[in-house]
DNA sequence: CTTGTAAAAAGTCACATTGACCTTAACGCG
DNA sequence: CGCGTTAAGGTCAATGTGACTTTTTACAAG
């Protein structure tokens, strides 16, 4: 079998899968790094994953390199496919393919240093951005691609909610788009798009009293994926031509 | 080198890239289909593709594929990744791994059979879709996840224009997207919004002439990827609901 | 009990965009 | 020239949007 695939010049690889994972923290947007424990790139920083067992889904191996890495139940999260990356230097131990996904979810403690997992932290993406941190292999393309990607679905689709836990309120909601896009929104339009697009939000009839202040109703995600109409960044700052990655 | 890689339980795959080349003839949406010469599924349709050779990079593959199964030259399309197909089982010769392309161009005639190319045809989209045409492989899965994209891609962005021969008109244009939508529009809303639409269309200030009624203005296609405003299907009729993976 | 403060929620309004429809323009043809 | 045909431009009511203001509802201090 394996002689009838590498009969001609067929590359045979390792495949292993990236995962990509972000989450809101005092309103800002972060990633989960871990820090490599062995060559290439020891110490440095780099996403989570590993490699993809025979005869293993690709789906299933994100799942469980999700677990293992980070301690994190991936049933809580939103996965999805980002880009396969297979440039062929990518990794100097070989040919390397890797499948990156895109993993989006509320902010949950990581694991403590010491057990399986290894040290996991959340970074605020903007430290990254900044070139402050330099990461392992091709990750910081796949970080930025990623980041496009999610800005993008935040106009289109309803995966924002998936940042927060239920049941939540308009103000963690609307947090959650300043972080990701970087810019202030009004709260009063906020409101009325949000709680007008079709299926995005079901009201749990509750309030959630805080501190000070009025008490905030609370919601859970709705049944609809696609935001209808499109919540759209006003008059797109910040790129003004952001890559067409993103959508693909 | 490999000794390493597969020092635990690592799934060592074959790599092959599949392409998802669409095309608008006569007012409908077509696939480019080849027929297989050997097993697994000989005589089946598929969608063209082959294996990723040792040291190629993914996109290479995918254009030199393009090339030697279809002779259609590669730069003349819009060439994006769509999605990576891994599912264990998927090729009844071993653990394959597939990165589907997604192609968009111009109605463009075929090698002749006897060529180098296979027997590639462009077939229409809505005989494989109403189930009359049953695909190698994932391959109806695929396409359907790539005419999602599609659709999606012709309401955010500006790739509508790569299925027109330069230079192009307005109906021209209009055309593509009734025939990828599977819908009518009304001709003058659609010329106020692409034309609007700011770096869509470049106009040449020259006309063509039909058999019969008004020249036509003609456009090449401008530096924009992004349409903003997009254009939205009205009320996105067809599925209620398209699947996410579109957007992804 | 009243008042202040902070946040949520609702309202206002000028303006832009949209969909549906109508009118005018520019050809070739008989 | 008038007609058929297609392109291009215009009209208008309805809807959506951004910026802004006002009202509601909690807690706490006096």
């Amino acid at each position: 079998m394996i002689e009838q695939l590498r009969g001609r010049d067929h590359a045979q690889a390792a495949v292993t899968v990236d995962l990509l994972i972000y989450t809101v923290r005092d309103d800002e947007l972060h990633v989960l790094l871990i820090e490599r424990g062995h060559a290439p790139f020891e110490g440095r920083p780099a996403l989570p994953g590993g490699y993809v067992r025979t005869g293993e889904h690709l789906d299933t191996a994100a799942l469980r390199e999700l677990q293992e890495e980070t301690g994190i139940d991936g049933s809580r999260l939103h996965l999805e496919q980002l880009r396969t990356y297979g440039d062929p230097d990518r990794d100097p131990r070989g040919r390397v393919i890797t499948v990156a996904y895109l993993a989006l979810g509320p902010d949950m403690p990581l694991a403590e240093a010491g057990t399986d997992a290894r040290t996991a932290a959340w970074v605020p993406v903007r430290k990254i951005l900044d070139g402050h941190i330099d990461l392992a292999f091709d990750h910081g393309v796949i970080l930025r691609e990623g980041l496009e990607r999610a800005r993008f679905q935040l106009e289109y689709t309803t995966v924002a909610a998936a940042f927060c836990t239920e049941p939540f309120t308009l103000a963690e909601l609307r947090r959650v788009y300043e972080a990701v896009w970087g810019l202030q929104l009004d709260a009063s339009n906020f409101r009325r798009k949000v709680t007008g697009a079709h299926g995005f939000l079901l009201p749990t009839g509750e309030h959630r009293t805080q501190e000070i202040g009025r008490p905030a109703a609370l919601y859970r995600r709705g049944p609809a994926q696609l935001l209808s109409p499109p919540l759209l960044r006003s008059s797109d700052a910040g790129d003004p031509q952001p890559s067409l990655l993103a959508l693909h």
